[in-house]
DNA sequence: GTGACTAGTAACTTGCAAGTTACTACCAAC
DNA sequence: GTTGGTAGTAACTTGCAAGTTACTAGTCAC
């Protein structure tokens, strides 16, 4: 006797609920994400997409390519017309999406064997790291000066 | 007549393939990243966090819960036995997720009304932003600097 | 005109993630 | 001893995201 009051029915984990479930509508799927982080490298045609993410199916392929020009997320632009092929690139919306990728990836690759493709700085060869960095001070800011102020 | 090599049965878009696709398939489904970002604000117990992630089964609540556990992303300490009772609360490594998880949301506000928590910079007050950090040349890297070895 | 290549589209199917609902176990208070 | 709260577990169901397979459309090369 506790039925528990069930939630609104196929709520659906996303608008209005808090900017983290709005992304995740938007990117949170299963193959959004390696799909901007292919197009991260630049633009790509279909069939490339198709071998850089391994495993996608063509007609999911052109569903989420749909799906993320209407979200604004990439721009399709013909490389030819007569036939017309449309070649895949990430708009400023992708291309803002980066940062969050590169600290998903970085989490994704903690702990494992260190032959993962770090990034390297050209200058000095040393791995580099990704910090917070407030564009008025012009520097970096460390995660403790953060966390004084989580909230509000 | 191009029945096209049908990709590796069941491949799941997992392990191995990339840094990004591994953390996607740890954290990449519909509540996991809710969850942590619930647990972001201390320990919870089930019933907070049934409250604070609207609309999770809780089944599907224990089973997250449970797994993410086993991935070491958060711990559960009983703050009672006998009932044992326990409470959530992120790991290490879950709390290296929150820098992913704030740009995530913040990109996901993007564009809407500016009453979004940004990640501010206590300090200063300006909205900030992720960049790459060299640690040997003690400074941050810009894209461009980068872009002149993105691929070798 | 036929074969091959690229870039898709579409029908049909399936598995599993998630939803729904109900139940238990343990304790406390009255 | 019954009511109620907390913390789950479990059976059963369902929808849809994704997989599979096959097809078309347009062009080029020969």
């Amino acid at each position: 006797m506790n039925p528990r009051k069930s939630s609104s029915p196929s709520t659906v984990a996303a608008a209005g609920t808090s900017p983290l479930a709005e992304a995740l509508a938007r990117v949170g799927d299963r193959w959004t994400l390696l799909l901007v982080d292919a197009l991260l490298e630049g633009p790509r045609r279909f069939n490339d997409l198709e071998v850089a993410v391994a495993g996608i199916a063509p007609n999911i392929l052109s569903q989420r390519l749909k799906q993320l020009e209407r979200d604004g997320i990439i721009v399709a632009r013909p490389y030819s017309r007569r036939p017309v092929r449309l070649s895949y690139e990430l708009s400023a919306a992708g291309r803002e999406l980066a940062g969050a990728m590169r600290l998903l990836a970085q989490w994704g690759a903690r702990g494992t064997p260190p032959d993962v493709p770090l990034n390297r700085h050209p200058a000095c060869g040393s791995a580099m790291e990704v910090r917070w960095y407030c564009p008025t001070c012009a520097r970096t800011v460390d995660e403790n000066e953060m966390s004084e102020l989580r909230f509000i």
